[in-house]
DNA sequence: GTGCGGCATTGACTTAAGTTAAGAATGGCA
DNA sequence: TGCCATTCTTAACTTAAGTCAATGCCGCAC
């Protein structure tokens, strides 16, 4: 897979054969792929088409939306560490989605076999938690203004494909309020 | 070090060899580790004694406070990806500390020596990830208010050692705010 | 086709955060 | 010790988000 090779030195027969261990699968809009509070099946996805909502209902009972993962993106949720011992957050499709699945249990031989894969992990990770730490520090110091034109920039297809109401809880806000924030950014437009 | 026994199967011995290779330093208050759109020195921090804040001054020239590390943490800020070639983040001491310090030269020759020691890299780095997804989740959903009385109650300390203004940025918040915030809050104990 | 339920929008009202500005407290340093 | 700069608090005002409630709008099932 071409997105394999930005990352690792292996050869192609090697990445020719780790592909052939790999499943893909099909799931249903509305499926959930994992519920809060359900044993931790330890596996990831990789979203080759489609879309996945990542939530948790706190304990004041809202629920609030942790990510979309949509075309390219991998989803990576450590949450069972949590002595809990059950997840966190769960995970539904918004649409059909076509996803490449893996579990934890192959996951670990294929690091024996290829050390190298380890590693591409590793920096995958790296990458990753750099991008969680700006998201966060973004998210920080942005009114919820400033973070609603930043996904629309960022990824303007999300803004239509998913529930208005979904979209605001991942904004961190009400869904009345992201309503107010359209027709004000609509006003303004015209204004100009 | 105590802490690297609860992620590895190395042997004792291992472990004092790998040991040995580290370097500690000691830092005055004040003191930049890194700043920001400083060529990336590629380096990581743990802290035994001490605190240090990450910071970032954002395009509209204010300043955002990603994270302050205290004793028993890591410091990995995996900002150099970013194309920029320059940090991202600045680093800086607020007290007086000591550290351990790796620079990642020395690391990956000790993976190629240690494979488990990136097995264990790479388990620490899930740990943090889950734990930076549910702090994320927990900002999205919660008031300044509410985020300052978790923090009260998850880092107390930092609370006293941290100047107020920095850790209202913190927050995401105004400096009057978060005075406010206690304001009101001693208001309300008095009155219960 | 009709009716129902969930979703988006709008309005009125409350509340709290941002802004600006001023004063009080604190701490470092000569 | 005393001065200065920084930091913290307070106040008055503006603005936007939360809350509650009502309406309108699909989409889906029967």
């Amino acid at each position: 897979m071409k997105y394999m090779t930005n990352f690792t030195t292996l050869s192609e027969e090697q990445q020719q054969e780790i592909s052939e261990g790999i499943l893909i699968e099909e799931y249903k809009k509305g499926t959930h792929l994992i519920r809060q509070g359900d044993d931790p099946t330890i596996k990831c996805y990789f979203v080759l088409q489609g879309c996945v909502r990542q939530y948790t209902i706190d304990e004041s009972g809202k629920e609030v939306t942790a990510n979309f993962y949509t075309e390219e993106q991998a989803i990576l949720t450590f949450t069972f560490q949590d002595l809990s011992q059950s997840s966190k957050y769960a995970l539904t499709c918004l649409e059909d989605s076509i996803m490449v699945v893996g579990d934890f249990d192959t996951e670990k031989e294929m690091y024996n076999q290829y050390s190298e894969l380890e590693t591409m992990t590793r920096q995958m990770m790296e990458i990753y938690l750099g991008q969680a730490q700006n998201e966060f520090t973004a998210f920080i110091s942005s009114t919820p203004e400033e973070r609603y034109k930043s996904i629309m920039s960022k990824r303007p297809d999300l803004v239509t494909r998913v529930p208005q109401h979904q979209l605001a809880s991942y904004l961190g806000i009400t869904p009345e309020s992201l309503s107010r924030i359209k027709k004000r950014m609509n006003q303004d437009k015209r204004r100009v």
